[in-house]
DNA sequence: CATGAATGAGATTTCATTCAT
DNA sequence: AATGAATGAAATCTCATTCAT
C-alpha cells in the first residue's frame, strides 16, 4: 500500500526515486530499465521503491504527468501577454525546444508513453490539443488565421514541433539552429496566417 | 544458424513467420510479445523460430525495412509524372494515409523502432527524408516553392503525416476526414508554395 | 523486547492487536496474512506490533491458547453438576456449535494451527482429549458408558463436532440444524451407552 | 501456456514434478514450499516447471483431484461385493489407514487444501460424502441401519475416520492399533445399527 | 510507547534461446 | 527442416522485521 509520506524524510526519498527514475526510463527506456537501476541509482533499498508506488507503471505515469503540467505551465507563463497568435506561436516553440533540450529524458519519457499506457499518452497530447485548439479558435475568429479546422491544426503544430524535437534535440543533442527554426516558422506563418506579411519582412525576429 | 532458406516450403514457412510476427509486434508491443505467441499464430514450433532469424530483434528490423521499402515505393508510383510539387504533396499524404489505414500494425511497428533499435529508426526517417529533401530542392530551385530550409520542411511535413496518422488511423481506426486533409493541405501549401492560390480557389480539388 | 505492557494504554493496544489479528487471521489465513493489515486494522502503527509480540507466531499461539482456554472454560461452566454422560456431551456439544459460530475466526484459527505451528496443534487436541478421557473413564467405570479405548472415543466424538462445525457452521455458516444434532447424538448415544433407551424414547430432548 | 506434453519424455517429466511436489508439499506444506525444492528435487530447471503447470497452485490442486480419485477407487474395489454395511464400514475404515499410512504426505496434502483452495476442498469431502449418503440411505431403507440423518452420519464417519489418522497415522506413524479400530467399530455398530449384537458378541474380532 | 520509513532476502514467474531427436 | 522440451538468467514484487526519531 503506498501512500503520499508523511514525513519529510519520505518526501525527500519519494522525490530521490523520481529523480532516478527520469534518468533511467530516459536513458535505458522503459521496458529495460529495472527496478534495481533506480533504487540503486535513487540510493535506497530495492524495497523502498514500493513504500512510494505500487509498480513500474506509476513511477512512469506520475513522471509524464509531471512533465505534462510543467511543459503547459512554461508556455502558458511564456506566451502570457501576447495577443499575436504567430507571435505565440514562435514563443511556444522556443520554449519546447529548450524544455526538450533541458529535460531530454523526461521528453523521451512521453514518446514512450505510447507503448506503456497508450491511454496516458492519449491523455497527453489530447490536453495539449485542447489548449492549442481554444487559441487557434480563438485567432481564427478574430480575423487573424486562416480559417482551417482548428484540431488538424493542432495536430499539425504539434507533429511539425515533435519532428523537429526529434531531429535535432534528440538526435544531434542540440536546440534546433536558426535556420531551422526561422524556415520552420515561415512555414507555418504563411500556413496558417491570414495575412501574411511580405516575403522581405519574415526574418527580423529571433 | 538462420539462412535464406533454399526450399519453398521454407520460404512459405519464413512468410508465415513474418506476417505472424506483423500482427503480435502490431498488437502486443514488441516487448511484450513474444516468440511463442508468434510461432503459434504461424502455426509453427518454437525452435522452428530460430531456423530463419537469429534473434527477435532480426525479425522486427526485417519488417521495418520491408515496411520502408513498400511504403516508399507506393509513393513513388503514385507521384510519378506529377510534376508540381503541391500536387505530389497531395498525392503522397493520400498514399500514406491509405497504407497507414492499411496496414495498422506495420504503421505501428516503425512507431515502436525508436525503442527497439534507434539506428533503425533514424535510418527509417533519414531514408525518407532524403527523398523529400531532394524533392523538395528541386521544387525550390524552379521557383514552385518558397525557400526554406529543405530538411527542416521535410522533418515538418512528415511530422505532420504523423500526428495526423496517429490522430486518425491510429486513434479513430478511419482515414482523416476529407475537412482534416483539405485544412491541412491549405496549411502547407501556403506554408510552402511561393505562388499561393487566392483564397477562394483552395478548395475545389479533392 | 516485547513485553507484557505495564501501563493500561499499553494494554488496550495489546487488546486491539490481539483483535485485529483474530479477524485478519481468520478471514486471510495465517500465511497469507500481513503485519501491515493486522496493525492498519487495529489503528497503530506498524513498528507497533514488536513492542507487544516478537514475532508474527507469536501472536498466532497466543490466539489459540486463549481459544483453548476459552473453550474448554466455557464447556466446564456449562457441564457443572451434570453426572449423565450423555447429558454431558449433548450440552457439550451444544456450547462447541454456538462458540464456533460466534466466534467464527478464531475457530477458524485452530484449524491452521495445524500448518503453522505444529507442536501448538497437538498440544491444543491433547489437552481436550485429556478432559475427555478423564471423563469417558469414570463414565465407564460406573458403567454408564459401555467399555472403548477412552482415548479412541475422545478423538471420534472431537472428529464428530469437527466435522459437523465445518460442514454446518463453516460452509453454512448457521448451528446445524435440530434434526442433525439429534441424529448426532443419537448415533453417539448408542454408539456408547452401555443401557441405551429404546428407540421410541430417543428423541425427546432438543 | 502449459499443456499436456506430447512425448513421452514430457510425461516422464511431468510426472517426475508431481512425484517432487507431493513429498515437497507434504513435508514443508504448501506455503512454505517452494517452486525450487520441487524442480531440486525433480531434478529439472526452475522454469521447466512452468512448461507443465502454470502456478504453484495448479499442481496442488492436480494433487488432490488424484488422491480423492485413487482413495475413492481403493475404497470401491474393497468393498465390492459386501452386503453388510457395518461391515463395508470396518473395510473402508482399513483402507483409509492403510492408505494414509502409504500416502503420508497426500493424506497431509489434502488436509492442508481448506487453505490454499477452499473450494477444492469442499468438492473433495462432498464428493466423498455423497458416496456415503448413497450407500447409507440404501442401509436404512432395507432397514440395515438405524434411520437417521445420512448426511449428518456421513460427516460423523469421515470426521471419526479424520481424527483417528490423525492422531494414530499422523502423529505415531502407525496404523491405528487393533484396540483402537475395534472400539471405534463397535462405536459406530452400536451407533448405527439397527439391531446390534449382544455385548458379548462385539469384540471377537482383531 | 509509538511511529513509519527502510531494509533485503526470498518467492514466483517470464521468456529468449539452445539442443537432442 | 522441424519439433518441442529444457534451460536459467533476470525481473518484479512481497513482507517480516529493524531502527532512528
Amino acid at each position: 500500500m503506498p501512500s503520499q509520506p508523511s514525513t519529510p524524510r519520505g518526501q525527500q526519498t519519494r522525490q530521490k526515486l523520481l529523480d532516478a527514475a527520469e534518468v533511467v526510463f530516459g536513458e535505458t527506456g522503459y521496458e529495460r530499465a529495472g527496478i534495481v537501476e533506480i533504487t540503486q541509482r535513487a540510493g535506497v533499498a530495492q524495497g523502498t521503491f514500493y513504500t512510494y508506488f505500487p509498480d513500474k507503471k506509476a513511477i512512469f505515469i506520475e513522471l509524464v504527468k509531471e512533465l505534462s503540467h510543467r511543459l503547459r505551465r512554461e508556455i502558458a507563463i511564456a506566451v502570457e501577454g501576447l495577443t499575436d497568435r504567430i507571435e505565440m506561436e514562435r514563443v511556444g516553440f522556443r520554449v519546447f525546444f529548450t524544455f526538450a533540450h533541458q529535460h531530454r529524458n523526461l521528453y523521451k519519457i512521453v514518446r514512450q508513453a505510447e507503448f506503456v499506457d497508450e491511454d496516458l499518452f492519449r491523455w497527453y497530447y489530447r490536453l495539449l490539443a485542447e489548449g492549442y485548439v481554444r487559441g487557434l479558435s480563438q485567432a481564427m475568429d478574430v480575423g487573424q488565421l486562416r480559417r482551417l479546422d482548428p484540431e488538424c491544426l493542432a495536430y499539425c503544430l504539434m507533429g511539425i514541433a515533435d519532428f523537429l524535437g526529434m531531429r535535432w534535440v534528440l538526435w544531434n543533442d542540440e536546440r534546433p539552429p536558426e535556420a531551422v527554426v526561422e524556415s520552420m516558422l515561415a512555414f507555418i506563418r504563411h500556413g496558417m496566417d491570414s495575412h501574411p506579411p511580405t516575403q522581405g519582412q519574415e526574418t527580423q525576429g529571433g
